[in-house]
DNA sequence: CGCGAGCCTGACGGAATGAA
DNA sequence: TTCATTCCGTCAGGCTCGCG
């Protein structure tokens, strides 16, 4: 690969022209070695990805335990023994009996959407400077201060706009599947505005954790109403209205339930989060010990005959 | 390289609502 | 009624990736 770096053209397609391929050298073993060669690394290779594939695996099963944690302690609580009632919410299905079912709307203090005004490409540089938050900021499992455009400098700001810790952010348009993705504000950003994409939710802090809200809008069950509710023409920009959230069922235990709750579910997120960092680290290495292993055994440095008599390959080191 | 597809989202326009 | 603001919907374009 090496002797073919300096032949590579193109620059967002980058492709090999036939001549250096045709003038590499190599060095070509015996027939019989060739091939023995050849049916080791398929061996050797095949294991390799099949341990690959399980990491693989795993990791999807994670994905799938750690959204379900969040599902079953958000409408079921953390005491398994505790008596039931109906919700009398469909898709809510039983929760425990000393819980109230409300409309969000009853724990909501304010909704807002935010300015989109046309600002820079690039996120603002450092926390002095005034920046908007793109719809993206609240995409994935927390809320990413990164995902922001810098303020142009002859563009005032509203600081009424910037974000405060407790603040409740959910996208209102984006595709199907990340409409209505939920964030907590952490800490305050003074320089960070809300953005026109962004309904931002300040709540009723002594009837409803914004931990809480956060995670039962990640939950399983908010996330296939949203998805129901979801409007528009364009499938790549679906839309939901504030009514959609206000109105949306919420189940809520007593507000120190709801902390002991969004304690837990953080800490199970961080127990999976690091055994599907794991997994992630275990198909890299796996990865590496792939390419190395074939380049090893094209250049001779492993004896495969010696290797198919053992089960271990012993490889000098690069 | 050039092109198309898929995905995401910024920017803007129109409808609805509220204030004067 | 008029004007301003808020809310909602979508067009169009940027970005990435894959293919010939």
């Amino acid at each position: 690969m090496a002797q073919w770096e300096s032949s590579i053209g193109g620059a967002t397609f980058r492709a090999l022209n036939l001549e250096p391929l045709a003038n590499t050298l190599g060095c070509l073993p015996p027939f019989a070695e060739q091939e023995a060669i050849a049916g080791f690394l398929d061996r050797e290779v095949g294991k390799i990805d099949r341990l690959a594939a399980e990491q693989e695996r795993l990791i999807a099963l994670l994905k799938e335990k750690r959204q379900a944690v969040i599902s079953h302690a958000v409408t079921k609580g953390l005491n398994p023994n505790a008596p039931l009632k109906d919700s009398g919410i469909e898709w809510l299905c039983q929760i425990p009996a000393h819980w109230e079912v409300v409309r969000i709307k009853h724990v909501v203090v304010t909704i807002e959407q935010g300015w989109s005004p046309q600002c820079d490409a690039t996120p603002a540089d450092g926390p002095e400077q005034w920046g908007v938050l793109k719809v993206g900021c609240v995409n994935g499992d927390r809320f990413n201060a990164s995902e922001n455009k810098a303020l142009p400098d002859d563009l005032e700001p509203l600081p009424e706009l910037s974000l405060r810790a407790g603040d409740l952010l959910i996208s209102r348009a984006n595709t199907r599947e990340l409409v209505g993705s939920a964030a907590l504000v952490e800490q305050d950003h003074d320089h960070l505005l809300l953005c026109d994409k962004l309904y931002r939710l300040r709540l009723q802090t002594s009837v409803a954790s914004p931990e809480f809200l956060t995670l039962f809008l990640r939950s399983s069950m908010v996330r296939g109403q949203i998805e129901i509710a979801a409007s528009g023409a364009s499938s790549s920009m679906l839309n939901i209205g504030q009514s959609v959230i206000l109105e949306m069922a919420l189940p809520l235990p007593p507000l120190g339930e709801q902390g002991e709750i969004a304690t837990w579910i953080l800490k199970c997120r961080e127990q999976i989060e690091a055994l599907i960092n794991d997994a992630q680290s275990a198909i890299t290495l796996l990865q590496e010990r792939r390419a190395a292993l074939i380049s090893a055994a094209v250049t001779g440095k492993i004896d495969v005959r010696a290797a198919a008599a053992n089960t271990t390959v012993e490889m000098e080191p690069a």
